[in-house]
Order: C-alpha cells, then structure tokens, then sequence
DNA sequence: AAATATAATGAACAACTGTTGATTAATCAA
DNA sequence: TTGATTAATCAACAGTTGTTCATTATATTT
C-alpha cells in the first residue's frame, strides 16, 4: 500500500470540485470534458487520465460520496452492541439531509442512474443477512425474489424523497420505512 | 388528427429496427447516429430530425414498447369485470416474457435509467387509486410515502427478473407479487 | 393530374471527443 | 540533494456531434 502521489490527489480534487460547481449551473448533458478542464485550470487530456468520460466522473463522485454513508453506518452500528436495523434508518436519512446539496445536485438525468445502482447494490448486500424465510412472515416465499423487492422498495423512497426536496423530516421518514419494512423481515 | 405523413412512419421504422439491431451487437455507448444512420441507409441528418440525440432514440424506443404493456392490462381489466388488481400481475410478467429479447438488449448501462422512470410512472399512477390509508393495514400511515416504496418495489423487482435473465417462472413471480404487495394494499 | 406542402438529402460548419507521442515538471526515495 | 519515477502538458489526429441551408424527392390535397 504506498502512498498515493500529491500531484494525482490534487488533479482529482480540482476535476471533482469544478463538476460539482458546474452541476449546479447547467444539465450535466450540457457539461462537457473542455468545460471541466477549463473550470479546474489544467489540461484536457489530464482527465482522461483519470476518468473514462463524463459519465465515468459521475459516477465516481457518486460512489465516493456514498462511502461516507456507509462510514455513517458502520459508525452506529458500533454505537449499539448488537445491530438493530430497524433503528439504523434514522442516521441513513439524516446524512442524506446533510448532504442534501450534492445529492439533489447529482440526482439529474444519467446521475439517477448511476445513484440507484451504486445504492442499490450496497442495500442489497445489507439485506442478505436480515431478509429471513424461515420465519414465520415468508414462510414458503423465495429469498431470492423477497430481496431485490424489499431492497429496491428502500432504495426507491430515498431517491423519491431526495428529488421530491425532502419534503418530510428523516423522523417520519425513518418511522415509516420501519413499519414499511417490518412487513417482511424478521 | 391528421393523418401522419408515410415518409415519417417509413424513416422511425428504419431507424428503431437499425439502432435494435446494433444494441445486439455492441454496447449502447459504443452506437452512433453515424452506425444507426448508416444501417438505416439514409442521411444523418434525418435522425436529428425525428430524435434529439440517441439517448432520445433509447428512451423512445422503451416507451412505445411500454404502450404495448398497457393495452395488454386495459385488455385483462376488460375481461374481467371488475378490475383484480392482484390477478392483473401475471400478464404483466407474462407480457415481459414474451418480449424478452428486446428489454433484454435494452435494459444495459443507459437502459436501465430510461425504462425505469417510465415504468415506475405507469406503476406509481395505477397505485393512487389501489393504496388506501383508511383501511385496517395502512392506519395512520402517510399515502405519499407508501406509494413510492410500494411502486419501487414492484418496479425493481421486474428490472431485477429481467436482468437475471428471468430465472423463475410468470407464475411464481405473480404469486409472490400477490403475497408482497398484499401486505401494503387493501 | 396538378398544385401544394413537407420530408429527406447532401454539403458544410464549428465544437467536442478520445487517443497518441514527445516534452516538461513535480514528487518521491535514497 | 541528487537521481529516478511518473504525472501533467502540449500539439496534433481522425472521427462524431448537432446544426444550418439550399436542393431534391415524395406525399397529400384539391
């Protein structure tokens, strides 16, 4: 594991920041790698030392910056000895609230795309241990078809609540989605 | 309503059957209007003139193909006289089986985006009038939260049999539909 | 069948893309 | 501090994009 280069460290910092800023003043459409170069002072090619395209650049600051929620989880799940998941829905909405500028910035046209799959796939993961048939709720259903609907139920409230402007505080948020998915867990 | 000029039908035909072809073929990214063009043996100008990039083409193509879906469920809300939400799942999942080839071959990297906002739009309006908050399960439950989870739900559970290559049966999917939803409607 | 309307063509345009190879400059390790 | 490493720059490339305008071809209407 050495050490990352200052010059690579920099470059990204300077590329990200100057999407995020174009973001929110036109249609990521409209965003083209000249306009990122441009912004963040250096050559054009430089980016495409680091990134595909531009959809590879969303999609990589998306995924960054969902790390920091997961990071937001593990944290809470070490705060309560055992993990309780029910409870555990609160800090996911409140970081969402937190973040509510990049987020609701990002999740415009490709970026929703990009947001849903990387989210998805995180809850997903998380539900394989939590999702039970041998109880007595889905006793004779499939585990492999309770997941993704489950899953995708979770991962599409939270895109709706974000694109919706959070029109509800992360309380009643979470307080739903605990009954919501209470319906087929345990 | 006048009628549509031919030489319109003529040139959209020519240019969805040409663009299905090369989503066969190769990667959506990798497609140009010059490749659509050219299959289609006509100006690329022309496809500027019925579509506004091939993002609009992608898009276009997945909404007409989902039309077909709705005349398929108003057709099976006709016959039976009053509409059974829950028996109405089957032909959905029968209706995507049949035209397996084609969501297949949409539903990569970009695809995904398009046919889910337009799925997830049909779903989310059927569901106002299916979700009710007086009824014994949903008490004290906000309807504009439960919808979204609830049609998500269903969506991605359908992109995710699609994906997987529809690994289970119409039957089995429509019976586990019928048990998932059921614990949210009524 | 002729007149009218309009869709498709072809050519040209500036701008952006993604890639290359040679050069310069910054960073790291000894 | 020096030398080796490697990231960033610069210029050039062919190819694609989206748009335009005059021209040609094809439908529709009367």
């Amino acid at each position: 594991m050495s050490k990352v280069d200052r010059r690579i460290l920099k470059t990204r910092e300077a590329v990200t920041s100057a999407f995020i800023e174009l973001m929110s003043e036109k249609k990521f459409e409209d965003i083209t790698i000249q306009n990122i170069s441009d912004r963040a002072n250096m050559n054009r090619g430089t980016i495409y030392l680091h990134y595909v395209d531009k959809y590879d650049l969303l999609d990589k600051c998306i995924a960054a910056q969902l790390e920091e929620l997961l990071e937001v989880c593990s944290a809470s799940d070490q705060e309560q000895g055992s993990i309780e998941l029910m409870d555990s829905f609160l800090p996911v909405f409140q970081y969402f609230e937190r973040n509510y500028l990049f987020y609701s910035t990002m999740l415009v046209n490709q970026g929703t795309s990009y947001f849903h799959e990387r989210f998805l796939h995180v809850i997903l993961q998380g539900l394989h241990e939590e999702v039970k048939i041998d109880g007595a709720i889905n006793k004779g259903l499939n585990k492999d078809i309770v997941i993704p609907f489950v899953g995708s139920a979770f991962v599409g409230l939270v895109e709706w609540w974000i694109k919706e402007g959070m029109p509800f505080p992360p309380q009643l948020m979470a307080e739903h989605v605990k009954i919501l998915l209470g319906r087929h867990l345990l």
